[in-house]
DNA sequence: TTTATTCCCTATCGATTTAGTAGGGATAAT
DNA sequence: ATTATCCCTACTAAATCGATAGGGAATAAA
């Protein structure tokens, strides 16, 4: 289960990601209200992904948050990982946070272990290949079926070829 | 993440799986000795799936507890469900115990719940499908590979043509 | 019929995590 | 100088997790 905490940062960035890329830094109080997020809760969240080098921000008047790189190139399993800790539904099957079950005998062979590194997968396909502009593009999608004749469906972003994760290279 | 209760409930079962079937009940101490897990901890787990109609048991000298049905038709998703609750990342996209988010404007549209609907599914989609059985016979491929010279993959349970929950129906 | 063995049941407990609040300090625009 | 904003630490109430304690009820075997 997403904790309260990874649920308000994908959806205080998402909102950062509708905004105009280069435009002036937004307010945490505004994010928070837009979004119905506690404001001083949020703001540990943000102040985190900003030392985690995700989110820029300026202090002052004027000042506020904005996103540290292009909205494709945030990945949400990146930003779970982040807030949450590992996907993986067991520790040994972690790949960014592997630890060995202290019990377990032979690891190789290991029924559960070997369909958790499923489940790990194929979360870790969906999440870590869908970005922040991703999610937007899928809502959009389904806003836009509702209005036009001949709708266009938006394939899941792990069903199409991954994009490069940083489009300047 | 898994808690140790369901990661527990997994692996004892899975013991049982392995003995023949309408053999006599085993002991609780023999369970929780050899897959090393805290006797009176496991006791409880047991207890709720006795309860719940996975296990059946018998009580006094000789007692014990055993499968209630075919290693077969018991499903990781369902166990996992019954410990530790649904597998859905949010409520919102949950099949067995779904609860609107308090806040969200247009659900069909939100894309957040749009991805995690996509997670929710492909862990639904591995886990319900996969047995105890299903578990055991990957880890005996695996030990198998590792003694023959043409080793026989096993493929995962949710690539294959679904089986009927119940072989006597 | 007694006794030993096993499951059955409830209560409790310490540690950790979760979800938030409080209260300032540092910085920068006006 | 003033004020708006982010920055940082500490605190807290409630829930959950992982486990233990201490018996009660049933039943097979002596």
């Amino acid at each position: 289960m997403l904790t309260r905490s990874a649920k308000y940062a994908i959806k205080a960035l998402a909102y950062l990601a509708r905004r105009p890329e280069g435009g002036a830094p937004v307010r945490i109080g505004d994010i928070a209200r837009e979004e119905k997020i506690p404001q001083k809760f949020l703001e540990r969240i943000l102040l985190q992904l900003n030392r985690d080098g995700i989110l820029y921000s300026r202090r002052g008047p004027e000042g506020g948050y904005g996103l540290a790189r292009p909205a494709n190139t945030i990945m949400l399993g990146d930003l779970i990982r982040r807030i949450d800790g590992p996907l993986a539904p067991i520790p040994c099957v972690s790949v960014t946070a592997y630890r060995p079950c202290p019990d377990c005998g032979d690891e190789s062979s290991c029924g559960l272990r070997l369909v958790m590194k499923e489940v790990r997968d194929a979360m870790a396909n969906i999440l870590d290949q869908t970005s922040l502009a991703d999610m937007q593009k899928r809502s959009d999608a389904v806003k836009g079926a509702l209005a036009e004749t001949r709708p266009t469906a938006v394939k899941p972003a792990h069903a199409r070829k991954p994009r490069r994760s940083n489009p300047t290279s």
